[in-house]
DNA sequence: CAAAGTCTGTGAATAATGGCACAAACAATG
DNA sequence: CATTGTTTGTGCCATTATTCACAGACTTTG
């Protein structure tokens, strides 16, 4: 939960408005000017009730009798959500996850520049993948500090995330996503989101476990 | 929300008991042979009320006073969880995060095997990385039935998610880790989740948008 | 321009989840 | 073996999130 202008908002909120402007995007692509929270709703997997309270959090986008205009709810949305910024994003690790996030092409369109590698092993200290040059964990805290890196991604090995974290909390990040593991200890300033992959494919297969057959 | 024996179970207590289970691993490689609540809870970022509570719905495994046994706790969350079981896993995309999740190496000491391999791409059909081989998309359903794969993992761009989601659908797939930043339509008895890094991303930098000054 | 139809915005109801707090169970100690 | 200290298991409560449902606003149509 998230606090705005004194109310209270559901992080979950927050992350499906991301949705909604992803898919605003696409119906103004095919010159769609106009849609239901109903619609909305059914094309990206949300009841139409939840599409209206999302938006009723942040005030009055729709026109009773038809709906959302979608060039003005996808500028409302990208205004609420700070899409007029853009944030440096460093990646440690550089192991095969790392370089996948390295080359996804996901991730300029919505304002996250990724800037800055790091891995520990020297075999790859100094390799360019685009546009960005893999550094020794060792400069963590020189080059996030010259390159005003906010978001910081960590896809190295469980056991070398706290160690990483750290350096990474000394250096001012303040945004963490984390693919390792491990339970980070961080301080209550910083924010740390996990995505466990493996928990994930093991939590969908315990689906097929507990299915009647 | 999970049915087990007439119980509602939170799906997100499923996942957690992977966090333990996997935490317990760690505690008997280092001859921890008790910890309580308390503990486990610190050690993987939740409080004991929780820890207890997660254990609770499948029965009692802890002793009054003392904590629970790490070997024994291990071995009736395995039991739970099915983890005697191994499945076959199927990766649709053979884009950089596909060929990461090709060569993550942690899925397989949670019994998850990865088996196939598919793309569109010619240039890439054939190609063999680690044991697997990648095949064309149009032999989905063969291959799929004749490896006894019961989970996919979509790594394919958006536009194509749909498509590659209903030949799964067609081979009988029921379980599906999606990375593709689209909503799929599935039938009901069809299992998704949604691995959605740029939201996730996003949602973290909203934490730096609305962080007063 | 009236009548019928559509769709929003939102309070109120419901559902889901997590935390509290304490009795009961067991352990440890001398 | 009684006393003190720990820790579990769980009913109850608080909080959060989602759905319901409908009045009111707007559109469309003839």
């Amino acid at each position: 939960m998230v606090n705005v202008n004194n109310k209270k908002i559901p992080a979950s909120t927050i992350s499906r408005l991301f949705v909604y402007l992803r898919e605003l995007s696409e119906l103004i692509k095919v010159n769609i000017n106009t849609i239901s929270s109903a619609e909305l709703g059914e094309r990206t997997n949300l009841s139409d009730a939840q599409v209206r309270k999302d938006l009723g959090y942040f005030g009055q986008f729709g026109v009773s009798g038809s709906g959302y205009n979608t060039q003005e709810l996808k500028a409302a949305l990208e205004k609420i959500l700070g899409r007029d910024k853009t944030w440096n994003v460093a990646v440690v690790g550089a192991g095969h996850l790392g370089m996948a996030l390295l080359t996804y092409p996901g991730f300029a369109d919505h304002g996250l520049n990724i800037v800055a590698a790091f891995d520990s092993k020297a075999k790859k200290i100094d390799r360019k993948i685009g546009d960005v040059t893999i550094s020794t964990i060792d400069d963590i805290e020189k080059i996030i500090k010259a390159k005003n890196i906010s978001i910081a991604i960590i896809a190295v090995p469980a056991q070398s995330a706290q160690a990483v974290t750290e350096k990474l909390v000394e250096a001012g990040i303040e945004c963490i996503l984390n693919f390792a593991p491990a339970a980070l200890a961080v301080p209550e300033n910083v924010k740390v989101k996990d995505v466990d992959l493996s928990r994930e494919l093991e939590t969908l297969s315990y689906f097929l476990v507990n299915k009647k057959a």
